[in-house]
DNA sequence: TCGCACATGTAACGCGTTACATGATTAC
DNA sequence: GTAATCATGTAACGCGTTACATGTGCGA
């Protein structure tokens, strides 16, 4: 297994921000790249080993006063540099598997109720994503004025937002789409 | 392994359209459900064989003048049905994993001319990824109009010409975004 | 005759999740 | 006391791609 993969990278940007401890990894990741990049335990704590083994991170055990032993991970300047290479690199096409997207492109085989009901829970999704993403995006803008990765989390969380706001827009169409075929029955 | 994971059920939905080939499957997903779906052929052609030892599908082999043999392949009503429960069960939340995206986000350890290319080649693909779908929609609007499937393809359309003119407009205001930063360097 | 599109398949490998396993501290 | 959160890890399983393997028919 290569230690370098796209887990390893995304652990790397994660450190560039601060030293942390895999629980914290991910709970930023669940904060900040959730709609785009996550990753879970069994993935995240073999990469930090891994990435220890090979050098691209350190790591110190701390125990604060009335609280359980962490692993604070370090990036070191190897990890720095493979993370500004891959930067460098074009991104992998990636792969898109959207199982509403296909339920919806066979739609003619469901009802259009069943249908229907997709799409509005779809709508409801986006509602609490975009709620989320503007609500970080005003937290961001009021406390991280002097952050050098401030403007480039701006740019990702608007296209959250754009993203989300547009597929609000073509919920409510398909929504009238379908109340119109069920009127045509 | 299972039978009917979504690989078979995307399969299904495609036989659903009409019988054909593996071969032929592969060529109608590369053409309408490429940019939510793909299966690759070490998935697709194990799946079929699968799905017709337990019944879900049948095959026949074919042999047109001046042409190799194409193994055509049939749902059956076993197959329908388990089609019909798949729509009808809400969709799993699909793992969105954008490796543009996560660079964009650790843009701030990269230079901006890096960042810049990168959004350009979104830009470029996006292009290229709208005018195809325009196209097909033209073509289905003039070939397709009596066909059952033609309203849930026109909303699955939409959705991506849509989302991809909102990814364009993204990418020209991060691209002036950008622009900003590296003067301000 | 050479390369491309057609056509079907297998094997190896790495990706990624889920469930399991453990145990501490804190708040109610 | 008991549930939630903090905290770290492993094992099993299925997902999915890539590379490999094979062969036909057609057009330049």
């Amino acid at each position: 297994m290569k230690t370098l993969n796209n887990t390893a990278y995304a652990i790397l940007g994660i450190l560039s921000i601060a030293p942390m401890s895999g629980y914290e990894i991910r709970q930023l990741m669940q904060e900040s790249t959730a709609n785009f990049w996550v990753e879970s335990d069994g993935q995240l704590y073999p990469a930090l080993t891994k990435m220890m083994a090979e050098h691209y991170v350190t790591c110190k055990t701390e125990k604060s006063a009335g609280a359980r032993e962490k692993k604070i991970y370090t990036m070191t300047d190897k990890g720095h540099l493979a993370l500004k290479k891959w930067l460098q690199q074009a991104p992998n096409k990636n792969i898109i598997r959207n199982e509403f997207m296909l339920k919806l492109f066979f739609g003619a085989n469901a009802s259009h109720e069943t249908t229907l009901e997709h799409v509005q829970a779809e709508r409801y999704r986006a509602k609490a994503i975009l709620w989320q993403l503007k609500n970080t995006k005003n937290q961001l803008e009021a406390n991280d004025k002097n952050n050098a990765h401030l403007p480039y989390w701006l740019m990702s969380l608007d296209y959250g937002i754009q993203m989300t706001e547009t597929k609000l827009t073509w919920c409510d169409h398909v929504t009238k789409t379908l109340t119109t075929l069920k009127r045509g029955d």
